[in-house]
DNA sequence: TTAGTGTATTAAAAAATTGTTAAGTATTAG
DNA sequence: CTAATACTTAACAATTTTTTAATACACTAA
């Protein structure tokens, strides 16, 4: 389930180092871990891991400095950074977030905070990421881009083609009403029975007609 | 130098507006700020801020319920919201991510923490607008020159027009909504609905018409 | 088989949206 | 203050999108 989510720890202390990530493989985590800035950065450029978490104090190269680092390659210019630090290490609070932190945690750690911070900050990402890409099978629908990606050829749809494909991809499977379809592509707009079916048609037209259902008597669906 | 980033405050304590917007005009921030969640609701809509921080309680509408509705907008639903709370409400933290904030600061505030902290969470953001220069291909866009060089040429663009150009620019293959452009290159300003085209057939006209696309019904991307 | 119902297919009309131009107004630089 | 440039508007052209309407087709039940 989360077994898809590399997250890496960078610490100087073992103790920890296993403390966190046995709380954190329980949650289905994939977890890598490192014991200084060098090979942390070595393991961030070959895994790049979804998330990763950096001790602010270590000896040679500490976590701000490393969280600079990190920046600095191209490929992790994304990667959502936590730190962890001791309590009331103020200037270091400061220093993180300029640096690029994402969140920033103060020790000593409740595995349960640690947990619900960790999937709320991932579940963001994620979430912020899937929301407006859908990608089912060979095709690719991006709402932000107004782009349809169809066996790696994009194709134009007009607005309310898109509109259409984009709420019967949203959820694969599940049958549409025509009423429903009115409503949210039309909004609540009265237009002939017949507007539907023509702009399923093109739809068709560009895409092929297997991947759009039809349900006599009620509406249509996406599958496949 | 910050002063084209807006940053939009909803809270009731009037005192709170003030300390905050102090500190962060400070900073070269442009401040809006609203003493209940309906004014604050209209003023996003109107100005499109590009940070909203919120007050988890307020009377009548709170923080989570005006975060909701700023979801609902379509041109909202990318702008960055970071909630204010007194410590300790844990539970409020969870309800503030799921309704889609994207940072959490408990007050008391520290006037640094939070400059640094709104800092790095916009430079996340703006990175690319941060660093002024954007080059694509065969483009490249300076703002802090007001400068475009085209295949080693480089070309002027009155300012409306560079404007223009460095928005789409600034997300390439992004849509930007008519409306999005109005509200950050004409600053709310009223005009009419030719004056868009006019401005993109000015660039177009100097860069090439392959760049700028035109999605009907929604705006304008720049692409390649 | 044959109504009856609902969908597919077309082509063309209608509507919506954008492109272009030129002229007028506002703004800015010198 | 003047001249030049930038910006906006309005009219109309061009284009694309959306809808309608007519007809063909498919399926179901009596």
């Amino acid at each position: 389930m989360n077994s898809d989510i590399k997250i890496l720890m960078v610490d100087d202390e073992e103790d920890i180092l296993e403390f966190l990530s046995y709380n954190l493989k329980k949650e289905g985590y994939n977890i890598l871990t490192a014991n200084n800035g060098k090979s942390g950065l070595e393991l961030a450029k070959n895994h790049l891991p979804d998330l990763i978490m950096l001790d602010v104090m270590m000896p040679e190269m500490d976590g701000i400095e490393l969280c600079e680092q990190l920046r600095l390659v191209p490929l992790l210019e994304d990667v959502l950074i936590l730190f962890l630090s001791a309590r009331g290490e103020d200037y270091s609070e400061l220093a993180g977030f300029s640096a690029g932190a994402d969140d920033y945690i103060t020790k000593p750690i409740k595995p349960k905070l640690l947990v619900s911070r960790v999937n709320a900050i991932l579940k963001r990402k994620l979430k912020k990421i899937a929301s407006k890409i859908i990608s089912i099978g060979d095709i690719n629908i991006n709402k932000e881009n107004h782009t349809l990606i169809y066996s790696g050829k994009e194709i134009y749809l007009a607005r309310k083609e898109f509109n259409l494909l984009y709420l019967l991809m949203s959820i694969p499977g599940k049958v549409f009403s025509r009423e429903e379809i009115i409503a949210k592509v039309w909004n609540e707009t009265i237009v002939g029975d017949r507007t539907i079916d023509v702009h399923v048609r093109k739809i068709r037209e560009k895409i092929g007609s297997q991947h759009i259902k039809t349900i006599k008597g009620i509406g249509y669906k996406f599958d496949l």
